[in-house]
RNA sequence: GCGAGGGUGGCGGAACUGGCAGACGCGCUAGAUUUAGGAUCUAGUGGGUAAACCCCGUGGGGGUUCGAAUCCCCCCUCUCGCACCA
């Protein structure tokens, strides 16, 4: 429209001719590579293979300026590794089971297969306009029955094994999403989804056991070299090694033991009272011990009670008050037979370790604080060197390092040694030993909600859980009308579904009605999309094996933990069945930042988006693209302005502008080959500038995809070559293959107008099946060098010498300059520094 | 609280292993062209200053060095992750 307006005053033939139309051009070059398959994987290729994974979405809707960013970043990557030569598998598809397609169909009345193929289509349309490229062949979609079949096979693979089963657990409950959620769904004890309260609840779920891969997940992380360590660590926290003893106490007169996790063996004799989690099952015999009507046992259940339906955010805050009840019981401390009493404290947890803790108030804060509160005694075991900590007088824990006191045979060792020396003397007894515990908790699978893969389970009165066999799958997910939110997966209450017959003895049976977590779909996709329509196997594990694992995976930190640590256990389980032979699924990890807008991240939910669409109305694909990689360094987080966009757009503008204006003359004549000595100074200076700039972008691709700044020296050069009008053959020849060049560096970028710009200059359409360009090596040294002479540091003159001038010589210079001379006038010059090409620096007094 | 990553013009951001701070772009100012413009072109644009070749400037303070945005120490601040993990 704008151009159309701009153009008023150019006659119109050459209006049409050279304007740039992007409008025409963009879909024209989409409609090209489609046809000519560019983005189709070669089966059978001499080529070496690249994978490049970008996260497959959620199809929520229509996607904006921030998901374009995320998915125009891997098209570069693609495109660019196309013009080096590989064999690119780039595939599409959609991590399409989830919540919002169900509350969709209840607030709606829309089944969520329909909302979910809707919105597939919408966003597909969006990837296809972008100009990002994809395998489409390979396109696949989770909530399709070709593939959950698999993800269910997936699960009987982990069930055979005995990774997947079934247990009684306090779990996380989303009363908003009536359902169960895993302890990675859990954001500071609100649901990720909906940011409700998250509740516990006692219930029978089906889990997988990732925590016998805890010490391999956290091992190999090592090996991923090309991951973010930002993302290693928050797995590495999140799996929470640590290492220390299992201790054994004894419950005084009851003959129940009573074990403990500890870090801190070293403390043992310090520990002066026993907590235990309000959940502990120990505590039930307490209560029943105790008659009815007791006030003790009403004491006790009241506070059990209590603890136990506090949310996880009231629980766990931050300097949330301790709270806690005696027993009336007592424990004996194995290492000394010290009689302490055994207590019921809120800040206890009974997911880590044995949900009972011994309690060392002088080395622990935690417990510091609950045994001044309660008046319980302290009693100091390490004393730090050249200090004397009192018990009674002390204001906080002692946790730093120093020597052993009242602590029998062990007095005077350093703490440090008493750690394993206390573990050994328990060992000898049975009483203890060296143990090692994780944060991390298995995965909780089960979901009470519809949209998702059914768990291919049944109940026989008879045999008991029966696994589906897999010739029977897929357990097909039925049509259902009702989808309301009352109590129970809407599964349940579908009377054909759940009744059905055993498939071991063919009585009567029912089947499990719980779906599974989305993140099972997406922990095994980019194996899935080697043989998307396979109907004999999830995956073919020869083809599996070529290609695997993924050359670069992209996405949003988001994934550090869910997905990504997902994929890696769901990969180890198949390594492990020998069904692959790797035991890592993703060699390089990039992620992107985020899109921000007035200070928060683009999101419909935030109200802040920025559509593409207009955008790309007013000035196309190329100039949004080239925006949005032009932002910032593509890992971090850049703030987004509308109006910035329009700087990318003026200069592909004036790129296309000078392509077109000499597209003519151009085209017949070589680009320049020859030596650049030969040439005029100014075609030389043209010349050389485009080769040091060729160096650089590839620089600037090949390190750490700084986009921005291989941008900014094409926009550098192209100020130079703008002004640059060829009077001759040779000039010609130079013009060509600057502008040749630049297309070619531009492409990954923005590929549509350097599609055409290429053909324009008399080229066989099809520029990513060209070789990336290579530099004259002669011709990217300076000609000429500027030496800054500086006085104590402070840059005070320059100087142009050859590359060749000598070392003595330019300091001789330098003393010679006049502004220099000024400086020096009455001044005793000290030292002079000097760095071979770059500067002097003359000390003086 | 613990851990990680940031803080550079009006804005997004450049600055390779310490060596010209502010590339490139947005915006802004002036001029040209234009009846109009989210159009185009030219010049300028960190601050001080009439102006500069002068002085000051990379969150603050100290240090190392001929030379520090960059290295070291202390502090402030923002973002993210984890968070009573025994």
């Amino acid at each position: 429209m704008i151009l159309c307006l701009a153009a008023d005053r150019v006659p119109p033939n050459i209006m049409r001719k050279n304007a740039y139309n992007f409008s025409e051009l963009e879909p024209k070059w989409r409609k090209y590579w489609e046809e000519s398959g560019l983005f189709r994987v070669q089966a059978d290729s001499a080529k070496q293979k690249f994978y490049c994974l970008v996260m497959f979405p959620y199809p929520s809707g229509t996607l904006h300026v921030g998901h374009a960013r995320n998915y125009v970043i891997g098209d570069v990557v693609v495109r660019y590794k196309l013009m080096r030569g590989f064999n690119v598998f780039s595939p599409m598809g959609w991590d399409s089971f989830g919540l919002p397609a169900e509350n969709a169909a209840i607030k709606e009345k829309i089944p969520p297969a329909e909302y979910t193929s809707k919105n597939i289509a919408a966003m597909k349309e969006q990837l296809l306009v972008w100009g990002t490229g994809y395998d489409w062949t390979s396109e696949i979609t989770a909530s399709g029955p070709d593939y959950y079949k698999w993800t269910q096979w997936v699960f009987l693979k982990l069930y055979e094994k005995g990774l997947a089963y079934k247990k009684k657990a306090f779990v996380n409950w989303c009363p908003s999403c009536s359902t169960v959620l895993a302890n990675e769904q859990v954001l500071e004890g609100r649901c990720e989804r909906c940011d409700n309260a998250v509740t516990q609840k006692d219930l029978e779920q089906w889990f997988f056991k990732i925590t016998d891969y805890a010490q391999r997940l956290l091992d190999d992380l090592q090996q991923l070299e090309h991951w973010p360590e930002r993302v290693k660590l928050m797995q590495r926290n999140w799996i929470g090694r640590s290492e220390g003893a299992m201790v054994e106490f004894m419950i005084e007169g009851k003959d129940i033991p009573l074990p403990c996790f500890t870090t801190r063996p070293d403390t043992l004799f310090g520990a002066t009272f026993m907590a235990l989690a309000p959940e502990h099952p120990v505590i039930e015999t307490f209560i029943d011990a105790l008659a009815e009507g007791d006030p003790k046992r009403d004491e006790i259940l009241e506070f059990v009670e209590k603890a136990r339906n506090e949310s996880i955010i009231e629980r766990s805050a931050a300097g949330a008050p301790k709270e806690g009840i005696f027993t009336g019981h007592y424990v004996i401390n194995p290492v000394n037979n010290d009689r302490v009493q055994l207590w019921i404290a809120n800040y206890v947890l009974m997911e880590y370790g044995t949900g009972a803790v011994m309690s060392v108030p002088a080395h622990d804060q935690r417990d510091f604080e609950f045994a001044r509160q309660y008046g319980l005694p302290v009693r100091v075991v390490i004393q730090p060197e050249g200090e004397a900590i009192d018990p009674d007088t002390m204001k906080e824990a002692f946790t730093g390092d120093g020597v052993q006191v009242n602590s029998g045979q062990f007095d005077g060792l350093p703490n440090s040694e008493a750690k394993g020396e206390i573990t050994k003397y328990l060992k000898k007894d049975n009483r203890g030993e060296r143990s090692v515990n994780y944060k991390l908790r298995d995965w909780l699978i089960s979901r009470q909600r519809y949209w998702g893969a059914p768990i291919p389970i049944v109940y026989c009165e008879k045999c008991g859980t029966v696994p589906v066999p897999e010739d029977e799958l897929p357990v097909v997910l039925p049509d259902i009308k009702n989808f309301g939110s009352a109590k129970g997966s809407p599964l349940a209450r579908e009377e054909n579904f759940v009744n059905t017959k055993c498939p071991k003895c063919g009585g009567e049976a029912r089947r499990e009605t719980d779906t599974m977590d989305t993140f099972v779909d997406s922990s095994w996709y980019y194996l899935r999309y080697l043989s998307p329509r396979d109907d004999k196997r999830a995956f073919d594990s020869g083809v599996v094996n070529r290609w695997l694992p993924v050359d670069q995976y992209i996405g949003g930190v988001e994934h550090a933990i869910l997905h990504l640590l997902y994929s890696r256990f769901i990969t180890k389980v198949l390594h492990d069945l020998g069904f692959v032979d790797f035991q890592e699924p993703f060699q390089n990890l990039f992620t992107q930042g985020m899109i921000i807008k007035g200070g928060a991240k683009m999101s419909k939910s935030k109200g802040n988006v920025v559509s593409t669409e207009s955008i790309i109305e007013r000035y196309g694909v190329d100039s949004l693209r080239l925006y949005l990689l032009f932002i910032g360094p593509p890992e971090r987080d850049a703030e987004w302005t509308d109006r910035s966009v329009v700087g990318g757009f003026r200069f592909l503008k004036r790129l296309w502008q000078k392509v077109a204006s000499h597209a003519d003359e151009l085209k017949g004549v070589k680009r320049w080959e020859g030596d650049v000595g030969s040439l005029p100074d100014d075609s030389r200076g043209i010349y050389r500038a485009t080769n040091r700039v060729i160096k650089e972008v590839t620089k600037d691709i090949e390190g750490s995809w700084h986009f921005n700044t291989a941008i900014a020296a094409v926009m550098e050069l192209f100020n130079e070559v703008e002004k640059f009008e060829p009077g001759d053959a040779v000039s010609r020849q130079v013009l060509r293959h600057s502008l040749e060049s630049m297309a070619l560096l531009l492409s990954p970028f923005v590929p549509h107008i350097c599609e055409e710009m290429w053909e324009r200059l008399g080229n066989e359409p099809g520029i990513f099946e060209r070789e990336w360009p290579s530099y004259d090596h002669g011709a990217v040294e300076e000609e000429q060098l500027e030496i800054v002479l500086q006085i104590n540091g402070k840059v005070r003159s320059r100087l142009t010498v050859s590359p060749d001038t000598g070392e003595d010589e330019i300091k001789a210079m330098a003393l010679e300059d006049e502004k220099i001379k000024g400086f020096l006038n009455g001044k005793k010059v000290v030292k002079i520094i000097s760095v071979p090409r770059k500067l002097v620096n003359i000390v003086v007094k």
